[in-house]
DNA sequence: CTGAATACTAAGGATTCCTTAGTATCTTTG
DNA sequence: CAAAGATACTAAGGAATCCTTAGTATTCAG
């Protein structure tokens, strides 16, 4: 059992995009040298990524850092698309999901 | 300046229950003799807390688990709404945002 | 003020990670 | 097929971080 979502996540984003373990974790400023252990690690859930690994990885690949976070599918899918918004919309979808909570 | 959003919105979520650093270690499975230090140190941004026992504080408080990995406050704000929902009228979000996203 | 509850801190043993030094597997291409 | 290059993967140990213990500080009710 993974101990995050992390490892799913990170593959799926990654196949995504196309790159390789490697090149992904260079693209997040890590050591050339060092990134390709560290991305398999991540990715094979030997090991754990701080915060701010998940976040430049996020950044790279245009995601939402809470995406690695969520186990649940359907909430990771939320967060992708609401990651895929401006802010204007977003705070569109804010404001209905405050009305909803009011009359619910 | 903070490492993850995790003592903000800890402390955020815990005020509004209205436990102390203990209560709410405990109630996550904390051992009692240690849950004060590690609880302090989660809000005050001394440590970071591992993913299982963010998920464990995140079941006790009914909240989703990227609420605390969300920088952005109105994100943390719409996952808050999310995690209210049932299984039902988040399937209708997502439909819904599947929806836009064709759009465009 | 006094006591009880809550918040907070230092320090070190325990745990986990990042780096190094590789091996294994897959994918061309001659 | 065979060789070569790319990609995926692993072990092990020094480095970094956390959890536990043993407290001190602060807040608040009486």
């Amino acid at each position: 059992m993974s101990r995050t979502p992390i490892p799913k996540r990170l593959k799926e984003a990654r196949d995504r995009v196309g790159l390789s373990q490697t090149e992904l974790g260079v693209a997040a400023g890590m050591d050339p040298s060092g990134a390709s252990p560290r991305m398999n690690q991540y990715e094979r859930d030997r090991h754990v990524p701080d915060f701010q690994t998940v976040k430049r990885i996020a950044a790279v690949l245009g995601y939402p850092v809470p995406y690695f976070y969520a186990e649940d599918d359907d909430l990771a899918e939320i967060l992708l698309h609401l990651g895929k918004m401006d802010d204007d919309a977003r705070s569109t979808v804010l404001a209905d999901l405050r009305k909803s909570a009011c009359r619910g």
